[in-house]
DNA sequence: ACAGCTGTTATACGATTGAATAATTTCTAC
DNA sequence: GTAGAAATTATTCAATCGTATAACAGCTGT
């Protein structure tokens, strides 16, 4: 009983599943993962829900790709091209990553949502857990090189182990930031996030990241 | 067609509320919030369905109440004793806070999953964000008394706005340490977190809490 | 002992879910 | 151009969801 078949447009593979997985995305950060059924999300991508199975041989899997996806798209935004020019010393490099990963479009309550909505799978299904400690190491890998680096560059010979401990509160620092703010955007609003991130940053690190060349 | 009616057991209103917020938990934070249905919250407080919208005008006010319920938890096994009793100086105060807030059960996968699972409901549930931003405050509230005490006791002088800012770093550091826990305790299980917090809170404040009497 | 109220159990309803399968369209190889 | 594979749409299925309502049980006041 259907009103009009749908036109039939075909699609390559990689069109397809990158159109399944921003349509995943974008559901759960407006309506919650709850609201992310095959047929919502059918829908936003524009095709027919038996598709989905087609490219993905269940809705967990999408919703892992989906979330592989959203992780590597925070890295990629919190390493911009500033933090990454190797021209720029250390603590340049650094004070960019801070700033970008206290700036929209990192910060951003659709990102938050979107990463609560992940992390409640976090737990309890394997893939997604894998998903999240990989993500997670490598963005503590590029940030503790960082760290070193801009260590270095001021005299001190820093351990291991102490690397390893100052990149722990770094994280969490710029994690519980990134949070709070994209939890409760008002009350940040007139916050000058990235310099409060910056300061309390260069504290942790007894680093200047403010005037930082 | 029921195989056995069950026994009839009369409970006062508090006792049920509780045990269907409890059972609501428990649920979230063992299969996520998709596994908290009204079905298996019942049979987890083991009475019939029914029996929650006697208490509860929808499932949507009893997810609500165990939110707060769980938040006022988390604030309460923070700020412990210790850290509420005024014989001690601020220091101390301060230092059994941070200690609290990165141990057991505080620091716990568990209660991660469940506040991930409130915290992608907070964005669009007006209710929600109600007791999410009304639990936020009173922690920070707590927090920046501590803080203020804590500075003045060596001497110095905050403005309002450098303890407001101070306060939110510290809080982002306690929340962002806590979550990292909390998401991959095997990555934290050799570090001794409680440390790791009281040298980082003590440096974003400047402040000595290792050795604090 | 009876009535009425409230706590509780049981059942029913319509909607929605993820998955499976069937039917259709388009493309490619020959 | 025709056969077969691949991509896409359409339909079906059993299960589960939240809610609503009906039936029952036990207490309380009289």
């Amino acid at each position: 009983m259907q009103d009009l078949r749908k036109s039939f447009h075909r699609d390559g593979p990689d069109v397809r599943r990158r159109a399944l997985i921003e349509a995943t995305l974008a559901l759960i950060s407006e309506r919650g993962i709850e609201a992310a059924s095959v047929r919502a999300i059918a829908a936003r991508a524009d095709v027919t829900q038996g598709l989905i199975r087609h490219y993905f041989s269940s809705k967990e899997e999408l919703i892992a790709a989906a979330y592989a996806h959203h992780m590597a798209g925070l890295t990629e935004h919190s390493f911009t091209k500033d933090a990454l020019d190797e021209t720029g010393s250390a603590g340049a490099r650094l004070r960019a990553l801070v700033i970008a990963s206290l700036t929209a479009p990192v910060v951003d309550p659709g990102a938050l949502a979107l990463w609560a909505g992940f992390m409640s799978r976090v737990q309890r299904d394997p893939e997604m857990r894998r998903i999240h400690a990989e993500a997670y190491t490598e963005f503590q890998k590029r940030c503790a090189l960082l760290i070193e680096a801009a260590l270095r560059d001021v005299g001190r010979d820093p351990t291991p182990d102490q690397i390893k401990r100052l990149t722990f509160a770094v994280n969490a620092l710029l994690d519980g930031l990134w949070l709070e703010a994209g939890a409760l955007p008002e009350v940040f609003e007139n916050e000058d996030l990235p310099q409060l991130g910056l300061e309390a940053v260069g504290a942790v690190l007894r680093l200047d990241l403010i005037t930082a060349e």
